[in-house]
RNA sequence: GGCUGGGUAGCUCAGAUGGUUAGAGCGGUGGAUUCAUAACCCACAGGUCGGCGGUUCGAUCCCGCCCCCAGCUACCA
């Protein structure tokens, strides 16, 4: 039994998050968990709020609360929203728990004790009406190259020249929009990657798992040269920054900032879960304890992968202590919205919870995976939805199940029936059915989502294709026991589906094994058909579970289209 | 500007370490069937594989230049 690691990248804890999240990381975390918990193997699969960062604090300040409050709000609202998905967590955890803030603790210690944290004095932008300093992207003013109003300060988004904050003109808070700022000196410690990038380099170099588009976007990073990066913040929310486990001095009002602490939450968030199970938790990440077998697996939008690629293996090597690395780490493209990016501010694309209003989480699921953007960035339209739906979903999958149960039921009383023997159809089908098998489970294997979903997909094809070839309908007329093989044999074949499907969506899964008298959760078929197609007893009692997927019209959909802006920009 | 990824059938995407007829699903057309969620199954539909040039016996896949789209550009995570 093999022991595997599961992380997706955590949520930030401002606002319920969009498809985006959902595809990229949330999703195919859970989709590979699920297949590998039914293969038999030994599964930790970890999640949790990002709560840290300036963007967790200015969401607080909007809602009008204390930002310890607001995340502890957001944590639960995001936990349910992800059940609700079927994301099957073995546990939800936070950032800001103290667990991940003695991980913290420890590695800047460790990152110290080995001379890989240096402290540097900044110049950073103070706003006095706001009383803190203000990130880059939160002063805009006048561009000093083109006189462009409102210039970020970082990039003028009119000429596109590199700003320093300082340089603008009449700059203001975003913040507050006061005025009143000024250029302030302040003492930061830097993690020194540049230290570090040789082993970097050479660890990558042997990351042959990775797909090509984090190893293209690892390289990057590489090529360009880490960066030694100001791991403190003037902040009050996040970790206090210690030096021999006392308040550094001149740093009592700075904590550790979002990008070390968040990769090191992962850590973190296994703590947290090994002390809610009363559990080991180093068996899962320390070489020298237990976690020398351990395969771990992350996922993740391509906009976090330097920091899962680069600057979390710098924090684990530069420790110079047997921690475990990644080792397949799984990212994705962008899905698109009607050709532009999801947006919270422009109101376009589907967040979580509108999601589920619009359609059962499977629906999602299936969708989601079976159009994941793996190779290059995708498209969301719902024209492919509603044939993710209504094709797939309702007349491939679920209508192949409706079907042969209803047959059952009228023709044999809704008991699986005995009799007869296997023929020359069952034996092709057999043939087809382990070929199938196979090649679903080596997509599963090998974490290829779309291809997955193309492969199971096929699987659904064959019962259909077996049922047209079969014909229990013709048969029952002068050979029972031929209807009776063939209702058999396409029955277990639902189970099976039910079996192979669950990964995807669990929801219609469960229903089908409930309604077929089969355990759930399942665990995951050999590619040996003629067993697996003959594990239902006959005589067991079965029924068609209600419709498994509604499907959906052209009014309904145009009405989604509409509500969700992707309409006009269909047409546009 | 620099860097990264991408530009393949009406749509969403696969694929080829260069080599006979470039694939899937959806949409479209025709046929078969009637157990079923008017569902399923079968067949067909032919796209200068972004543009130009080069290397090669041969390039859509290699090289160069150009055009277009997206992202990143280091205090957004």
């Amino acid at each position: 039994m093999a022991r595997i690691l599961i992380t997706s990248a955590l949520p930030g804890v401002n606002g319920v998050k969009h498809l985006g999240n959902v595809v990229g990381s949330l999703l195919p975390a859970d989709v590979y968990a699920r297949f590998e918990r039914a293969r038999g193997n030994e599964v930790l699969s970890l999640c949790g709020t990002d709560d840290h960062g300036t963007p967790a604090e200015l969401a607080a300040a909007e809602a009008g609360l204390d930002v310890a409050d607001y995340c502890a709000q957001q944590h639960q609202v995001q936990y349910e929203l992800g059940i609700a998905f079927g994301l099957s967590w073995d546990f939800w955890g936070r950032t800001s728990a103290w667990q991940t803030g003695e991980v913290v603790h420890h590695f800047a210690a460790a990152l110290e004790a080995q001379g890989l944290i240096e402290e540097r004095v900044d110049q950073m932008v103070y706003s006095l009406a706001d009383k803190r300093f203000l990130p880059d992207r939160y002063v805009e003013g006048t561009c000093p190259v083109c006189g462009y109003r409102p210039a970020r300060g970082d990039q003028c988004d009119n000429c596109s020249s590199l700003l320093d904050p300082v340089d603008l003109i009449a700059p203001y808070s975003v913040i507050s929009g006061s005025t009143d700022l000024e250029v302030r000196d302040t003492r930061h410690l830097y993690q020194l990657h540049s230290k570090v990038a040789d082993r970097i380099r050479a660890w990558t170099d042997k990351q042959t798992a990775w797909p090509p588009l984090a190893r293209a976007i690892a390289y990057k990073h590489l090529d360009e040269g880490l960066i030694d990066r100001g791991i403190t913040r003037d902040l009050a929310w996040g970790f206090p920054v210690l030096k021999d486990g006392l308040p550094r001095p001149g740093f009592e009002d700075k904590v550790y900032y979002v990008w070390f602490d968040d990769v090191l939450g992962y850590i973190g968030i296994t703590r947290e879960w090994a002390d809610a199970e009363g559990v080991d938790w180093e068996r899962w990440w320390r070489l020298d304890k237990g976690a020398a077998d351990v395969r771990y697996v992350q996922f993740m939008g391509k906009d976090n992968v330097p920091f899962h690629s680069a600057y979390f293996p710098s924090t684990i090597l530069g420790s110079e202590e047997p921690w475990k690395l990644v080792d397949v780490l799984k990212a994705f493209n962008w899905l698109n919205w009607y050709g532009g990016k999801f947006s919270t501010s422009q109101k376009r694309g589907v967040f979580m919870d509108q999601a589920l209003d619009v359609a059962p989480a499977d629906v999602w699921r299936w969708y989601l995976t079976a159009n994941s953007p793996e190779g290059s960035d995708t498209s969301f339209t719902w024209d492919q939805f509603q044939s993710a739906l209504n094709r797939d979903l309702a007349d491939v999958f679920g209508n192949f199940v409706n079907r042969v149960l209803k047959f059952c039921e009228s023709r044999f009383d809704g008991a699986i029936p005995a009799g007869g023997a296997p023929g020359p159809l069952e034996e092709k089908l057999f043939e087809r059915v382990s070929a199938g098998v196979a090649e679903l489970t080596e997509q599963m294997e090998h974490i290829e989502l779309r291809k997955s979903a193309q492969a199971l997909r096929a699987l659904w094809v064959v019962g259909n294709e077996y049922l047209q070839e079969a014909a229990p309908w013709t048969a029952i007329r002068e050979d029972r026991d031929r209807a009776a093989v063939i209702v058999r044999t396409a029955i277990n074949l639902a189970a099976l589906f039910a079996r192979v499907s669950a990964p995807i969506i669990p929801f219609a899964a469960e229903r089908l094994c409930e309604a077929l008298g089969e355990p759930w959760p399942p665990t995951w078929p050999s590619a040996h058909a003629a067993a697996e197609l003959a594990r239902l007893e006959p005589g067991r009692a079965v029924r068609a579970p209600e419709v498994l997927f509604q499907k959906v019209d052209d009014d309904q959909l145009a009405e989604w289209s509409e509500r969700f802006g992707g309409a006009e920009a269909a047409e546009a």
